[in-house]
RNA sequence: CGGGGUGUAGCGCAGUCUGGUAGCGCACCUGCCUUGGGCGCAGGUGGUCGCAGGUUCGAAUCCUGUCACCCCGACCA
């Protein structure tokens, strides 16, 4: 591709409004254009990045095993309304009529969809096992749009739904979708990590997610520094460590009038925040209230606390109304002594003695506090996020924070969509049984912003092999001036594309500084610099993006190939 | 949705407090010049100042309303 006649427009400047470095990045370099919050226009530079993405994705889906299929984004909303996925799902489905009033709504994710297809025209466990995807843009009315097309309004998804007769089949698939993930990411050349997840609202038993470990990242990822343990901090688990140590402290009230938070009772007392208890007070699945009891440094995990069997689901904090009636003290000064409702204990704030908690009444804490003595030994549970430090959950090391960015997911659904939408099929002794499902999702445009997260520098984008919008960048330096840099140019470029090479020529008669800028900014891999002086000797300039220094080699089609063969 | 902020040329911004002919840098166009890291000179294109209403002789500027966008919290590929 000659650059005069490429849609290559980038700025030099950062546009105001983009925070991450991978929205400036592509904004700046010209590969997407912003229509709306959340709403991005690819440009050709960044289309063609976006389909190389596409591309590996599809080769390793195929390789797999997976068929590819394409469904209808626009979805009757009685197919939701039959998952009760309609009501369930929030203000992140987009929903319309149509012009007979009908309501539909436009797929954020697509296990209905493919669940009636399947269920219409799969009746024999011989059509089984299954697993079926499509690449295809997914719409959700993101509550906050932000970082470009990290979290868009519209993004391009490839997920995959797999049917199975039994549980052990789902498992193996599930295995085999594992490592064409792992393939898949290894492939792309990122820095990725497999992690434990909460399934969130697709729902279902046991998932996984991919992560490309960024500063930037959304995410909190707990890792084992002693092994292979990492999971996203909703999911992770810490063992309980240490005994309890004994009660020695007197029970004694304190006058603490405006100090609510642990922090500041702490800091009133001259104690460390880990010696004080805390009282979160949800909603119990019996109607009534129920606390959870959290060291003061600890943070409560709301997934952990509705899985418990006291706590209601979807996790409600409790009103300060409610909290005023149930304990007869303002919020903030709340403790387990004397407490009237149900109570829970996070493992590390059952194991604190002669701690620091609120007295059940206004202005007043309680120091020298000590279950078993002074409130009723309680039952414990995991209900707190971890933090770095606290112990592998296999008795391995410990854990360490980092960020990262979700790029895939993939669950073990089991029977939660087959069943609610009736599928069965007939095994083998035409019995009617209801098939396992599992279901594997990549956010392809996700990618490319993740890509970027972690591969870039000063100077822009420094692109993996496999993603390069273009492998070759041809910089001829004094083009309308030299005929023989003119020739020589033209010549390496032909027989560079000749030879397959996806190859760009900057042939716009810029001086050498901004075409040298836009080079790298763009981030194309391998740059081939053509001026006089290189000619005289028989020589291109060969610099790889992200290289120190230049290297000279003879100046023939054959010695980039091998070049870039090398590098790659 | 709650809290904070911003809307002036394609991009980055000044001007708004204190009302009086809409500006700067970059980009873009023309010509000359220049060619190893975002040159130089000269000329030029482009904005009903987010939108609507109001106050005023006069509004980018003051008032009211409204819309959009961005940032911080609960969601997810």
């Amino acid at each position: 591709m000659r650059l005069s006649k490429y849609f290559l427009v980038t700025t030099k400047e950062t546009p105001a409004d983009a925070e991450v470095v991978s929205h400036q990045l592509m904004l700046r370099a010209g590969l997407i254009r912003k229509l709306g919050a959340g709403l991005y226009t690819w440009l050709p530079l960044g289309l063609r990045v976006l389909q190389k993405v596409e591309a590996v994705v599809r080769e390793e889906m195929n390789r797999a095993g997976a068929l590819e299929v394409l469904v209808p984004p626009q979805v009757p909303a009685e197919l939701w309304q039959e998952s009760g996925r309609y009501e369930k799902y929030g203000a992140e489905l987009l929903r319309f009529k149509d012009r007979h009033q009908r309501d539909f709504i436009l797929g954020p994710t697509h296990e209905e969809v493919i669940t009636d297809m399947a269920r219409r025209d799969i009746r024999s466990y011989r059509q089984l096992p299954v697993n079926l995807y499509q690449i295809q843009t997914k719409f959700r009315d993101e509550i906050r749009p932000r970082f470009g097309v990290m979290r868009a309004r519209e993004f391009l998804m490839k997920d995959a739904y797999s049917f199975h007769l039994d549980e052990a089949d789902l498992m193996r698939e599930y295995r085999n979708m594992r490592e064409a993930y792992r393939s898949i990411f290894t492939r792309i050349g990122v820095d990725f990590r497999i992690v434990k997840a909460d399934s969130g609202a697709i729902g279902g038993d046991r998932s996984e997610e991919f992560h490309v470990l960024a500063a930037s990242g959304e995410d909190l990822l707990a890792v084992s520094d002693g092994s292979g343990y990492a999971a996203n901090v909703e999911a992770a688990e810490t063992r309980p460590q240490g005994a309890r140590g004994a009660a020695v402290a007197a029970l004694e009230k304190v006058s603490t009038p405006t100090q609510k938070a642990c922090e500041d009772v702490a800091a009133l007392l001259g104690i460390p925040l880990a010696a004080t208890l805390k009282l979160i007070v949800a909603k119990g699945r019996d109607g009534g209230l129920v606390a959870l009891a959290l060291r003061g440094d600890h943070v409560l995990n709301a997934v952990k606390a509705e899985k418990h069997p006291l706590v209601a689901a979807p996790f409600t904090l409790a009103s300060d109304a409610e909290i005023r009636a149930a304990f007869g003290s303002e919020p903030g000064f709340l403790g387990p002594v004397g407490a009237k409702i149900p109570l829970v204990a996070d493992h590390a704030a059952a194991a604190l003695s002669d701690f620091v908690c609120g007295a059940n009444e206004t202005g007043f804490h309680l120091r020298g506090a000590n279950w078993g003595r002074d409130a009723a030994e309680p039952p414990t549970a995991d209900l707190r996020n971890v933090v770095s430090g606290d112990p592998s959950p296999d008795g391995q090391g410990k854990l360490t924070l980092v960020r990262g960015i979700e790029v895939g997911h993939i669950f073990q659904l089991g029977r939660k969509y087959s069943e609610a939408m009736h599928m069965t099929v007939l095994d083998e002794a035409g019995k009617e049984i209801v098939p396992e499902m599992g279901c594997y999702g990549i956010g392809v445009s996700r990618i490319v912003a993740a890509v970027i997260e972690q591969c870039n520098d000063a100077a822009g984008i420094v692109w993996p092999e496999p993603l390069a919008p273009f492998r070759v960048i041809v910089c001829p330096i004094g083009l309308e001036k030299s005929p023989a840099v003119k020739q020589a140019a033209e010549k390496l470029y032909e027989e560079l594309a000749a030879a397959g090479v996806e190859v760009l020529l900057d042939d716009r008669g810029l001086r050498p500084g901004p075409m040298f800028a836009d080079a790298d900014l763009i981030g194309i891999p391998h740059r081939i610099v053509i001026g006089d002086k290189g000619l005289a000797n028989a020589q291109f300039e060969y610099k790889r993006r992200g290289a120190a220094e230049p290297a000279m080699i003879a100046a023939m089609a054959q010695a980039v190939l091998e070049r870039i063969k090398i590098a790659a």
